[in-house]
DNA sequence: GGATGTGAGTAAGTATTACTCACCAACATT
DNA sequence: AATGTTGGTGAGTAATACTTACTCACATCC
C-alpha cells in the first residue's frame, strides 16, 4: 500500500531526522538506506513507504528547512522600507543562515542540483518563489528611483544570489567560520556603489 | 599489477571519452561503469586500472578540460592592458566557454564539489591557480588606482565568480540559450558601477 | 636467444546498494 | 462482522562499483 501524504507518523519524521544528522558527517551520496533506517530505528522498507525514493526523501528535507529559512528572511525584511534595505537584509540573513545551518545550505547548494528531478520537485517551487520576492523588490526599488533605471533587474539578482552562494560555498564545505558581518557589508559595497574607482 | 599513470595509452583516452560523452545526456551518478566500459570497447576492469573510482576517473576528465579552459583565458586576456578589461574578459569568456560546453561546466560548477575528496584533486588545485591569477589582477587593479582601494580582492572576485557561475548554472541546467554579449555587459556594469541610483 | 620484467587488457567474480513485495497488526468505518 | 486504511516489518532482488587472478605482447639484458 502507498502512502498518501496527509499525515506524519513518527516513523517518517525519525527518518528525516537521520538522514538530516547523517549529512552532518558525510555527503548525500555517501549516506546508505541501511544507516538511514538503523539511526531512525526502522526498516528500510518503511523509508518507500514515505518516500518513492531516496532522492525524494533529500527533497522532502529541503522542502522542510527552505521554509524555515524562506520564512525567517521574510521576517526580517518586513520592517526595512527601502529596497536596498531589504536586499542587504538579504544578504545578511542568507549568509547568516546558510553558515549556522551548514547541512542545509549543502543541500541546497550542492546536493540536490546535480539532478534534473530536483527542478521538478516542492522544494524548487518554494526556491523559485522565494527568488521571485527577491525580484519584486529590486523592481520596486527601480520603481522607487533606489535603483539605477537601466538596471537590469534579472541579472541583479544574478549577482546578488551568485555573490552569497559562492561567499558561503567556501565555508560551508571546508567549515571555516566567517565574519557575517563583514562580509555582508563588503558585498553590498561592491554590488551597490561599485568596484570602479 | 598497477598503472604508474606516465603513459596515456588508447583504453585510457577511450574511457575518457566514453564518461564525456555519456554525460551529455545525464549526470554522473546516473552513468554507470557497465556503460562506460561498453561505449570505450573495453572492459570493466580496465577503468579500474587507469583510475582508481569511477570518481577519480571524472576528476581526471574535469583535469584535461579545465585546462583548455584555463589556457583559453589566459590567451584571450594577455593583449588587454588595464585590470577591468582583463577582468572583463574573464566574465565573457567564462560564460562563452561555460554554455559551449555545457558537460565541462556542469561539472565543474555541479558534480564534483559534492564530495571531499575533490578539492584534494589535482583538478582542484588547477582551479584554485586560475582563482589565484584573477585575484591578482584584482589587486593590480587596486594598486594602479582603476578599482577602489577600499575593495576587498577576495570579496570581489567572489562577486565576480559568483556571479558567472550563478548566470550559467540556470542556462546549463535548463539548456536554455543565453546572449553572451549582453548578460556580459549587464554583469560588468552592475559590477563595475553599482547598483545604486 | 632464453630469461625476466612490464604495460595493456580480460574475465569472472563479490559485497553492497537502492528498491520491491508480500505480509502483519491495530484501529476505524460501514 | 466485514472491510478498508494506516504504520510498520523482513526477506528478498537486480544492479552497481570495485577486486582479483589471469593472459598476451613486447622490450631489454646478459
Amino acid at each position: 500500500m502507498k502512502h498518501k501524504g496527509h499525515t506524519n507518523p513518527p516513523g517518517r519524521q525519525k527518518i528525516i531526522e537521520a538522514l538530516t544528522r547523517l549529512m552532518w558527517a558525510k555527503d548525500f551520496h555517501s549516506v546508505t538506506t541501511a544507516e538511514i533506517a538503523e539511526l531512525a530505528g526502522v526498516t528500510e522498507g518503511l523509508i518507500y513507504k514515505y518516500f518513492k525514493s531516496k532522492k525524494e526523501l533529500l527533497y522532502q528535507v529541503l522542502n522542510d528547512l527552505f521554509a524555515q529559512f524562506n520564512q525567517a528572511v521574510l521576517d526580517r525584511m518586513a520592517d526595512k522600507a527601502s529596497a536596498i534595505e531589504k536586499l542587504e537584509v538579504i544578504i545578511r540573513s542568507s549568509i547568516e543562515y546558510y553558515t549556522a545551518n551548514r547541512v542545509f545550505a549543502r543541500i541546497l547548494l550542492l546536493e540536490v542540483r546535480t539532478s534534473p528531478d530536483y527542478f521538478r520537485s516542492e522544494a524548487y517551487a518554494r526556491v523559485k518563489a522565494y527568488a521571485r520576492t527577491i525580484l519584486e523588490v529590486i523592481q520596486m526599488g527601480i520603481q522607487q528611483g533606489e535603483i539605477k533605471a537601466n538596471t537590469d533587474p534579472l541579472i541583479l539578482r544574478k549577482v546578488i544570489l551568485g555573490t552569497i552562494e559562492h561567499a558561503c560555498l567556501g565555508e560551508i564545505i571546508f567549515t571555516r567560520d566567517l565574519d557575517v558581518q563583514a562580509i555582508t557589508y563588503s558585498i553590498s559595497t561592491i554590488i551597490f556603489n561599485g568596484a570602479k574607482a
